[in-house]
DNA sequence: ACATCTGCCTACCATGTGGTAGAGAAAGGG
DNA sequence: CCCTTTCTCTACCACATGGTAGGCAGATGT
């Protein structure tokens, strides 16, 4: 495909992510790419269906990464899966912050995508937590579906707000102590206290 | 003050927190209120002055209901602390939508905002836990300020984007797995599991 | 009574917005 | 060689936006 196409589309997440669709003209887009405004409504018909656009893309690159995460779950290793989810979004935090904002701009039109798209995904988490818990090796009370949910939610959020985040910590506290505890936040939340060690560097 | 100052406010606020500030037009504004445009803009000098409007009044009624979770903290109950974040939020999501809202389009005087108005407050939160754990009720590993931090955070923006975290969840699930599952890993994530007990009705 | 102030209005303006029309360069295909 | 297609451009448009100017009714203080 042309390059301007993919150059368009990767200038158009970088600032819907950082400063959303309503504060981005696509003027900044055709700036960003050195290009003219009607250069880019002739590859996007409009300012939707590059946001469109956009989204897609991204769930495209996650369906394909996500193989990995699956191949990570099917042996039962927790930390490879949080891993995985982790770093897709820590590679571009931009994926975080457009998430984030999608779900408050148009949740009904994300709660789709995501039911379609990536549901299926995190229900390994819920799986792999339902089958923990029935060999004992978790909290009896957890919700699996609340909680895969709740986590994956938790990693992206905190990636997405991350450096307002951290008004919270004492100056200068590098950002990796959140993102350390939310993996902790994650297995307490999962494992029982005698089973947390053994999670941490092999299987559940 | 007039009431009118007053409904601009309050519409304004929702607005913001449903479309957006880049999203919501003052013309918007004026017809939620029933008003002319002009008049928005003789109580407020411009949409950024109404914007910090939105804001600080909303720090404002955080800062009037906080000594109830500061006498609730001083009692060491770590539940009646939770209690009061989550509803201050419950009761009006508007609030947990904006704050995420301004933690992605200025990170920067959020940041600001809540260093000055707020960290004191998660502080205690985190002064608790780590009491606790000089008892050794709580994870040793536990940081103490990145674990407030990330437990507030998550309270929030859990609220701030419910109906599309419900994609994850069976559909007709309620929302409230959703929050059950977020007090279940606050709590998972500070005590261990002996004390998980104890806290939940009475004292840490 | 008068002047002043408050609060809201109508009318207007400059600018920015998403989007269209249509010309022209470049490249390929017969 | 010419015709068509692809891509980008200049020029333009209708409209929405944040904001201003100034008038006008009613309350208030003297």
């Amino acid at each position: 495909m042309s390059d301007v196409r993919e150059q368009i589309l990767q200038s158009a997440t970088r600032l819907f992510a950082e400063r959303g669709f309503d504060g981005t003209p696509l003027q900044a887009v055709a700036d960003a790419v050195g290009v003219r405004k009607p250069s880019v409504l002739y590859h996007f018909a409009s300012k939707d269906v590059l946001r469109s656009a956009v989204l897609d893309a991204m769930v495209a690159r996650w369906t394909e990464v996500l193989p990995t995460v699956l191949l990570a779950a099917a042996k039962d290793r927790f930390d490879a899966v949080l891993d995985s989810i982790t770093d897709f979004f820590a590679a571009d935090p931009d994926r975080a912050r457009l998430l984030m904002r999608e779900a408050l701009d148009r949740p009904d039109a994300l709660h789709t995508l995501l039911a379609t798209h990536v549901r299926p995904w995190v229900q390994v988490i819920a799986a792999q937590l339902a089958r923990a818990r029935d060999r004992g090796h978790v909290h009896a009370d957890a919700d699996a579906d609340a909680y895969a949910a709740t986590v994956v939610h938790l990693i992206v959020s905190t990636l997405a707000v991350e450096s307002t985040l951290r008004a919270f910590l004492p100056e200068g506290a590098s950002p990796e102590r959140l993102r350390h505890e939310v993996r902790r936040l994650a297995r307490a939340g999962m494992f029982t206290e005698n089973h947390v060690q053994a999670a941490r560097g092999a299987e559940t």
